[in-house]
DNA sequence: CGGTGAGTTGACTTGGATCAAATGAAGTGG
DNA sequence: CCACTTCATTTGATCCAAGTCAACTCACCG
């Protein structure tokens, strides 16, 4: 049976949209059929959707360069990180099926990050403009895209709450717990977590050294909460790991 | 003359959008004036603006509301933050004049933070569904939304960033440094800062403890990089404090 | 199998948190 | 106008969680 974790065996669409198997959920599918109650589809063309396959290493997008394009994540799994001038990098997020990606834009319309892919990923693509002119024909549609957007700036918030608040051992088990509940909502497998990310990565999305990461691996594995295997982790007590990840040591507070 | 820094003097509009004074640049304008190259307006009925007061403290919107209003701020500065179930809370950004607030959603439509005044600050608020029908007759005007929310995108990932690569006084410096871009960006003074927030919003936003921020930005002043009298900070060396927020790894950091 | 890079483990150091106490500013009401 | 409370901020002294440095193991691959 094997309900297979996102990043495995990731292929590329053949025709976009047309044989996805997340055709339903997609949000761009909101624009072909913006009356989802049925009263069918509207006059508005199609808007042009085309698919790329990426390979481990590839980027999806640099940044800097000129944003043009919107994208829908249909398989595998990116990263997607900031540096600046002073040549630090930082991941900020992974991205995996479903997830919107390219949206992060600076003043002058450049992407504001990286995307690259961690594994075999196929995305699909559109045109940020035509998306634009798009939306127009449909509130739905438009609603999708804010939606998902608001999504990432939540995500983003709640990493930042874990960095800012939680201590190293709660950060990492947050962060599978995480993963977890996003697999969930998906509708894979909840017990089994395949890391599509080396631990450099990881430890640089939760900020910590390399070594704490590894070192919190053990020990959550001899707390009896999870079973690690390079990256494969086996979940043993999800419900331990929920407590780790939780309560804080009682930090400051705001009024 | 003095050209105040964004919160002081905060007003309310008596008359949302027609007497704003930041209406020309205001993204909501698009949504009224879809062709900016004179083609003239469309038959699109204007969208509904109402303007709301808000005083020091007053919530814009609370973590777990349903969302149905978004927001684009007038005039004053709000914080917003994000508390988990241990009551650990986080601010993840401070807002000022023309930036969009209440788009970071949860999966289930509620609000993914708060919004808290922190000065009187006045806001146009938009339902969220007539926005999206309104964004139908303009992609000029989706474009805009997009972009705002892009731009949040892009802040949060610079915040990560700062938070995971740097040392407390390059994420101080920092702080000050955007607050200065922001100023400049909206025309402001840039010699100059007003910090409308306490010294523990700061320490939060920032990731540090109070006590840390008073004795940086105490040291910052003896750096001779700027001047503090509580809230009142005044820029005296602004090259040496871009310089201080610059660099990560290497040593040059003050005694 | 030797080489290469990722991951783990151990020993030691340190930046910033924590604890504690003083000082300052902004009320409040007599 | 001044005594008194309250809360924000600053300053000082100490400590520890996590970073750094270093050595080793493991998987994978030509």
């Amino acid at each position: 049976m094997a309900l297979v974790a996102p990043t495995t065996h990731a292929k590329p669409l053949e025709s976009p949209c047309g044989g996805c198997v997340r055709r339903s959920h997609c949000m761009l599918q909101a624009l072909n059929h913006a009356a989802p109650d049925g009263r069918g589809a509207h006059s508005q063309p199609d808007l042009p959707v085309t698919s790329r396959l990426l390979h481990r290493g590839d980027f999806l997008y640099e940044q800097g360069e000129r944003a043009s394009n919107t994208y829908v994540v249909a398989a595998g799994a990116l990263k997607v990180w900031t540096g600046d001038a002073s040549g630090d990098q930082q991941v900020v997020g992974f991205l995996s099926q479903g997830d919107l990606a390219g949206a992060e834009l600076t003043r002058d319309g450049r992407h504001g990050s990286t995307a690259q892919a961690l594994d075999t990923t196929s995305v699909c693509v559109v045109s940020t403009h035509k998306l634009m002119s798009a939306l127009a024909g449909s509130p739905a549609a438009a609603r999708a895209v804010f939606d998902s957007m608001g999504a990432r700036l939540d995500d983003m918030a709640n990493l930042l709450l874990r960095v800012g608040q939680k201590n190293a051992e709660q950060r990492l088990a947050s962060f599978l717990v995480g993963l977890l509940d996003k697999q969930r909502h998906l509708g894979l497998v909840t017990d089994r977590i395949e890391l599509p990310m080396s631990r450099a990565d990881m430890a640089s999305y939760l900020s910590l050294a390399v070594e704490t990461v590894s070192r919190l691996l053990t020990r959550l594995q001899g707390a009896g909460a999870v079973k690690v295997q390079r990256s494969h982790v086996d979940v043993v007590d999800l419900e331990l790991l929920r407590s780790l990840a939780g309560q804080s040591a009682e930090r400051h507070r705001l009024h």
